[in-house]
DNA sequence: CATTTATGCAAGTAATTGCTTACAAAAATA
DNA sequence: TATTTTTGTAAGCAATTACTTGCATAAATG
């Protein structure tokens, strides 16, 4: 089975387990969608299963935000959090938010959901660094630090989500436009009056 | 079919998607869930699909916030602000928020899509009415009001939907201190300073 | 008490699903 | 060209699933 096989059959399970979830989402549709035959998929991977757990291991589809990031840092709330902000939803795409929200099947949920977890925490600890840094710095009226990551991070998070749920039947932002206002708001909130 | 056994079986499903999801919740488990034999279920409702349509339609179990709210409100940002989002929280449980991504299935979300959007756009609409307001009260520092809609309800939204996801292992936080020592950023980002 | 109604029980059906087997056709490799 | 590896095809199996049927039992109702 070339590597080419491999990925094609990866890419639509994916595909369809964002769109259809886990369950829904059968061998027979994966081989269509991957323009495969069924016997090819039980040849790369041991089950159904299998392919998903391979995307998330091996492709490593979910890593998180590294903490190297806040060496881009200027050390300017705004600018910081504009950067990262998008830095995220560059990483958390609204496909990705699919995907997790199709993973929440009995069979397999326990299993990928120490993945699923990887990017909101990545997110999270980066925040949480940078928040501590900044208080130091004499930028912030708040030294909770948890309380400020978690709060910046539920605002993208739920802002995805609802995307991914709903789309645009409910939201009339694009991406960027929100991220850039909702940060200035943000900002507003938490910076240290002078 | 006595009312108390409809219920009973209405319940039943519910917990169950909110836990396995939609397609992975058969009507063995319902039955037995329900304690009731799974013929029974088949006397109640029509199919599988009907049980989770009569709960959404008749028991109007995501009924949206209603604008009657604002009548509660002082007028002061904070004050109202923690009310509106305590009645979102009474509303838009963790339960709910299962239940919601438990219907992500391809043989039921397109008819229940609707239902589901109720929730977070019934709390958007209250909130733009009650920006709108103070605005013209002259307490805000920006007249974008879907925007301060939006970014409120996804931060409310968000945090319902990472701790249904992912619970405590991710977020050290109870709703109700969550809720407060947020909004209080949001309300210093967010008010006119005098 | 007589009758209707609601429920349980046992069995089963047709469709779907994850996965397998056996064999032939390509396609790559030597 | 000869051989090995990869893929397609056809068929099918065992388990599961939504839903049905027929009949017995219990409970409510008249």
């Amino acid at each position: 089975m070339g590597d080419s096989v491999k990925e094609k059959i990866v890419v639509s399970t994916l595909k369809l387990i964002s769109e259809k979830g886990y369950r829904s989402t059968t061998t027979r549709n994966i081989a269509e969608e991957a323009g495969v035959n069924e016997v090819t998929i039980f040849r790369c991977f041991r089950s159904k299963k299998d392919i998903v757990l391979y995307a998330l291991k091996e492709l490593e589809l979910l890593k998180p935000m590294d903490k190297k990031i806040l060496e881009k840092c200027k050390w300017d709330l705004k600018e910081d959090l504009l950067m990262l902000a998008e830095e995220y939803h560059k990483n958390f795409t609204e496909d990705k938010a699919k995907i997790m929200i199709g993973l929440r099947s009995p069979e397999i949920f326990e299993e990928v959901k120490e993945y699923l977890m990887r990017i909101p925490k990545g997110f999270k600890d980066v925040l949480i660094e940078y928040f501590k840094i900044m208080y130091q710095k004499g930028m912030l009226n708040n030294d909770d630090f948890e309380l400020l990551a978690f709060s910046f991070l539920s605002l993208n998070f739920g802002f995805i989500l609802m995307k991914a749920s709903y789309g645009r039947k409910l939201i009339g932002f694009s991406n960027d436009e929100f991220v850039r206002r909702s940060i200035e708001i943000f900002v507003k909130g938490i910076a240290k009056s002078s």
